[in-house]
RNA sequence: GGGGCUGUAGCUCAGGUGGUAGAGCAUCUGCCUUUUAAGCAGAGGGUCGAUGGUUCGAGUCCAUCCAGCCUCACCA
C-alpha cells in the first residue's frame, strides 16, 4: 500500500465537504490549526459567577462547537469546554469574521473573546466580538441534541448510547456524553484520596516489576510474553503482593502500590483482563488493625468522591460510616443455611454443596468448597459494607495461621453489593509454613487446579532472612470507583476497556 | 465456552406474508440580526455487519462467520 491510506473517494459527502472547507479556510490565509489560544475562562465558573447588575465582563473561552443556530446575520453557537457548554452569540455587525462561520463546523474548535451576557430568552451567553479557528474538525460527530424541560430535568435527543462504539471511540463518547467524564474526573478524585490517605500515614509509594518471571501472589491464569533479548518467557503480573512483601523484608515499614494487574480470564461486568489495583504491606500490624484502616480509608474516600460517607444511586444506600459489620466466614454461613461447616468432613461438605445446586471440581479441597458454599449463598446477600473474616487455610497460601482457630489463617474480605470490595491478611511470615504452603499449591496443581500458585523459592528464600509482622491488603481500585459512582460496568470505569479488534484493522 | 437478543444514512430508529430502502436530527441551497430539540422552503446522502445459498428477484428466507449487549459458567 503506497498510495494514500485515505484516499478521498473512501470519505462520506460530509468528509468531503469538510476537507473542502478546510482547502477554502487555508486559501483565504487562515491557519485552521494555529498553535495557542489565551483561555481566560471557563464555561462552568462564567455561569456560576455571572449576575444581571453586575458590569460587563469581558472572558475569552476555548473550545468545540456542539451546535448551531444560524439566522442569517446572527449566529448561536453552543460551545463546550472541559467545564461544560456556554452559547456564544455572533453578529454580523459585531464580528469582523462573521462569513468565515459558513466554513465552520459543529466539531470545529474555536477561541472567542467577548462580553457575558443574558440573551432575551435568560440563557447567559458571551456575547462574541471576536474569534479564531483554533482546529478544523474533519470527521462528523454524533450530534446530541438537548432541551431541559419545566421541571429542569434534562432530556437527550438521539443520544450517542451504542456501548461498542462508546468504548472503541472513547473520544467520541467523551465530547457527546459529559456524564462519562464525571465519572473519570471522580476515578482520579478516589486514586487521589488513597493516595493521600497512605502518604498522611508516612507509608511509601513504590513500583513493583509488571513484567515477571514468575507469577504469585493470587489464584489467576496469566498473560504470557517474551523478552527478545533475554530469549525467556515472562509472565505479567497477576499480584503485586510478593514484590511488596519482599520491601517489608528489606526494611520499609510501609508500602503501597497502585498499578495494573493482568488476569487471562473470561470477561464481564466486573472482570476486565487489566484492571487497577492497590495493595499495601505494613510491618508490625495484623489484619485486625487492617480492618480499621480500611474502615477509615472508605469513610475518606467516600466523602471525598460523593460528599458523604452515605453512598446512593437509586438502589439502597450504602453506609461507609465505621464501624463495619464483622462476621466470620463460617458464622456468615451458619446464619445462611443453619449449619455450622468447621470442622466438617469434606463428604458432608459436597453435599451441602450439592443441596445448594453448586457445581464441584474434582480439585477442589475442603475450603475450596467451602468459599464455593459462601460465594453462592451468602456473598450476593452482603449489601452493606461487611468484613468477612478467617478463611480455610488451603485457600489462602500467603496468610498466617490464625492465632487460635485450628485450620483457619487470618484473614478478611470486604463485601460490598454482594462484590469483593478489599482482601487482606495478616501475612505469613513463617518461611517453614510458606514452604508447606507453596508445597501444597504444588500438590493441588498436578491435582488439576491450573490456578494453583506457583513455588517462589526466591520469595521464600526472602522469608527466611526474616520478614517482620505483617499486615497486607487489596483493593480493586475499578470495583470502588464503580461503588462510589454507580456504574453497573466495569467498561464504564475503565477509559479503554479491553475490546476484540474490529475485523480487518 | 453455553443460551437469548442485536447489527439498515454521521446519530437514533421504522422497514406484515421476499419485488434492489424510509423518518427525525445532522449535512447542502435559499430566507431570517437575542435563538435554543430555533423556524420556513427545497436538495443530497446507504455494497441494509461479512460471505455463501434458495429464488426470475433477498434488508426481508437458510447456512456459516464477525462484532456487541444481556445471561450462565470461571475469576478480583
Amino acid at each position: 500500500m503506497s498510495e494514500n491510506l485515505h484516499p478521498l473517494d473512501d470519505l462520506n459527502d460530509q468528509m468531503m465537504r469538510r476537507r473542502q472547507e478546510l482547502d477554502e479556510i487555508i486559501a483565504r490565509g487562515i491557519n485552521p490549526f494555529p498553535y495557542s489560544y489565551p483561555v481566560t475562562a471557563h464555561a462552568r465558573e462564567i455561569l456560576d459567577t455571572f449576575t444581571d447588575d453586575a458590569p460587563q465582563r469581558t472572558v475569552s473561552v476555548a473550545g468545540r462547537i456542539m451546535s448551531f443556530r444560524r439566522m442569517g446575520k446572527a449566529t448561536f453557537v453552543h460551545l463546550q469546554d472541559s467545564t461544560g457548554k456556554i452559547q456564544l452569540y455572533l453578529r454580523k455587525d459585531d464580528v469582523e469574521q462573521y462569513a468565515l462561520l459558513k466554513l465552520l463546523d459543529i466539531g470545529d474548535i474555536i477561541g472567542v473573546k467577548g462580553f457575558v451576557f443574558r440573551t432575551r430568552m435568560g440563557e447567559i451567553s458571551i456575547h462574541v466580538q471576536d474569534y479564531e479557528l483554533l482546529a478544523k474538525s474533519l470527521r462528523p460527530l454524533p450530534v446530541v441534541k438537548e432541551k431541559v424541560d419545566d421541571e429542569g430535568n434534562k432530556i437527550v435527543y438521539d443520544p450517542f448510547k451504542d456501548k461498542e462504539l462508546r468504548y472503541r471511540k472513547r473520544a467520541v463518547d467523551l465530547i457527546v456524553n459529559p456524564e462519562v467524564k464525571e465519572v473519570f474526573i471522580k476515578r482520579s478524585l478516589l486514586v487521589r484520596a488513597i493516595r493521600r490517605f497512605l502518604d498522611e500515614r508516612g507509608y511509601l509509594e513504590v513500583e513493583t516489576p509488571i513484567l515477571q518471571p514468575l507469577y504469585g501472589g493470587a489464584a489467576a491464569r496469566p498473560f504470557v510474553t517474551h523478552h527478545n533479548a533475554l530469549d525467556i518467557d515472562l509472565y505479567l503480573r497477576i499480584a503485586d503482593e510478593l514484590f511488596l512483601k519482599r520491601l517489608i523484608v528489606g526494611g520499609f515499614e510501609g508500602v503501597y502500590e497502585i498499578g495494573k494487574d493482568f488476569r487471562n480470564e473470561g470477561m464481564d461486568r466486573s472482570h476486565n483482563p487489566e484492571f487497577t489495583m492497590m495493595e499495601l504491606y505494613v510491618a508490625y500490624r495484623d489484619y485486625e488493625w487492617m480492618m480499621e484502616l480500611v474502615e477509615e480509608m472508605l469513610r475518606v474516600v467516600a466523602v471525598e468522591v460523593t460528599g458523604g460517607a452515605e453512598v446512593s444511586f437509586g438502589g439502597p444506600a450504602i453506609s461507609f460510616a465505621p464501624p463495619f459489620k464483622r462476621m466470620t466466614m463460617m458464622e456468615a454461613i451458619e446464619d445462611k443455611i443453619g449449619e455450622n461447616l468447621r470442622g466438617v468432613p469434606e463428604k458432608r461438605l459436597q453435599e451441602v454443596a450439592a443441596s445448594l445446586d453448586i457445581e464441584l471440581e474434582p480439585s477442589m479441597g475442603a475450603g475450596k468448597i467451602i468459599d464455593e458454599i459462601f460465594s453462592e449463598a451468602v456473598q450476593p446477600d452482603l449489601v452493606q459494607p461487611t468484613f468477612i473474616l478467617d478463611y480455610p487455610l488451603e485457600m489462602s497460601p500467603l496468610a498466617k495461621k490464625h492465632r487460635s482457630e485450628e485450620g483457619l489463617v487470618e484473614r478478611f474480605e470486604l463485601f460490598v453489593k454482594g462484590q469483593e470490595i478489599a482482601n487482606a491478611f495478616s501475612e505469613l511470615n513463617d518461611p517453614l509454613d510458606q514452604r508447606r504452603r507453596f508445597e501444597e499449591q504444588v500438590r493441588l496443581r498436578a491435582r488439576g487446579d491450573d490456578e494453583a500458585m506457583a513455588f517462589d523459592e526466591d520469595f521464600v528464600e526472602a522469608l527466611e532472612y526474616g520478614m517482620p509482622p505483617t499486615a497486607g491488603l487489596g483493593i480493586g481500585i475499578d470495583r470502588l470507583t464503580m461503588l462510589m459512582t454507580g456504574q453497573e460496568s466495569i467498561r464504564d470505569v475503565i477509559l479503554f476497556p479491553t475490546m476484540r479488534p474490529e475485523q480487518g484493522s
